[in-house]
This record gives C-alpha cells, structure tokens and sequence, in this order.
DNA sequence: TTTGACCTTGCCATCGATGTCAGGCCCTAA
DNA sequence: TTAGGGCCTGACATCGATGGCAAGGTCAAA
C-alpha cells in the first residue's frame, strides 16, 4: 500500500511515517516510481510505535527495542539487553517524576506560607 | 555593580542576567557608557528567579508573579490573581505528573507481561 | 491533453533555558 | 600607545516529535 493509505489505517500523518523511516523505525519498499510501497506488517509496526512513545519512550530507544515488540498492544520477546535498556528508561522517567514531584512541593510549600 | 559583579555574586552566568532582563524579570539601569548596572537589591531579585526556575515555574509564569515575592526564599505577598495562576501552574504540574505515571504505568505493563 | 490527486525531497518552524561565538566599544595599567 | 579584561549586541545551536510549505514527478480519469 502506498503512504497516504497507511496514514489513512493507522491516523498517523504522512510525514511522520516518513520520519519514523528516517529514523530507522519503519521500513518501506519503493516502486519502480519512487513511491513508498508498505506491506500489511506495517499497519501493526506503525501502532507498536505509537503505542510505545505514548509510553513516553523515544525514537532512538523505540530502534533498539522494537525488533523485540510482537502484537499491537506491545509485548516484549526477550532479546539480549532489552531488559537493561527498558529498566534504564523507567529507571529515567521515575527520576523525572521525582523531579517534578519536588518542583510541585516547592511550589506548594511557597504557597503555604502566609 | 557591574553584570560580571552580578554573575559571580549568583553563580548565574551574565548571558542568563541580559536573558532574564530581556524576559522582563530583571531591571538594570544604564551607566553612561550602557554598561547595565545593577543595585545590591539584584542579588536578591536573581535568587528569587532562580528558586521559581527551580521550582518549575516558565519566565513567563516568573514575570507575572515576581512582583508579589519577598525574601530570598521566597514567600507570596497577596496580590490579584496571583493565587489563580499559581494553582494553575499546580495543576498543571499535577497534569504532567500524572502523564508521567500514567506513561511509565504502560510501560511497566509491557515489561510484566511475559 | 488537461486536471487533480497522490507522491517525492528538502527545508524551515516550534518551545525555552542556556551556551557560545563574533565583531566591536570602553577603560585602566603599563 | 598598547595589551588585556570587561562590556555590548546579535546571531546561531541545542533537543525531538511534529506541522507545513514549495517545487516537481507520476498517474488515472475525463
């Protein structure tokens, strides 16, 4: 299928399937014309995506983990450091909560005293 | 005093001084020869912006409630409005947050699911 | 053949605190 | 007079997912 029906399938813009590929997430034949020519498989892949940085993981992470996603809700295979690599990201977004959790009681805490 | 004066005095370089000058959160009179030039008052006025800074809170959101700020770690005078905004920003952080969890939630789940 | 829908690449913009650099002025000590 | 340090403005870069535009190629239907 071309690129305008997969963005149809799967309500992600033209140009974002176009950076995923750039950004090594999403492959694409190409026609004689030039055209990028996606297969069913990619329906799937681009909603493994979505699901994954909607879990607040990045492309360049989202590279090296998705060669282990199967099924539109991702589950993971095991693949040698995925288990470090995802530990480390939530390892990551804990600190980041945290953070903002002291900024939040900082705030809070300005506003307390009278 | 002089912006190098200022910088070393806060730790804060003299590129973030005319930065937040420019951001319209901290004044400085001009000596005749447009060097900016700066009251011991500025110390405590950059140390006021940089807990807020700290605290999570935009320039923006800093220039609206600075003139409501006293003392170095600052507490709120009442002024109009002031307590809108800060709740909202409140609020706002509570929205990230809760992002953050609901984003690191989805992950955890896709670890645990084996 | 023309129209119109689709595709291509490449570039610019966003947001915000911060760093860095270039080109040039000011002032003081040697 | 020169060296050197401080200051000035203005501009560009950062990070990353995403939007948008322009110029141009492709193809099918009318």
């Amino acid at each position: 299928m071309l690129i305008g029906e997969l963005s149809r399938r799967t309500g992600v813009s033209a140009r974002l399937l176009r950076y995923y590929e750039a950004q090594g997430l999403l492959d694409a034949r190409r026609d004689p014309n030039g055209y990028r020519s996606y297969d069913e498989d990619s329906v799937v892949t681009v909603r493994q995506i979505r699901a994954l940085l909607g879990a607040g993981l990045s492309t360049e992470v989202i590279r090296e983990v998705l060669p282990c996603v199967r099924g539109e809700r991702p589950e993971f295979e095991w693949c040698a450091e995925l288990w470090d690599i995802l530990n480390g990201e939530l390892a990551a977004m804990d600190a980041r909560i945290d953070d903002l959790q002291r900024s939040r009681g900082a705030l809070a805490g300005f506003l307390s005293r009278p």
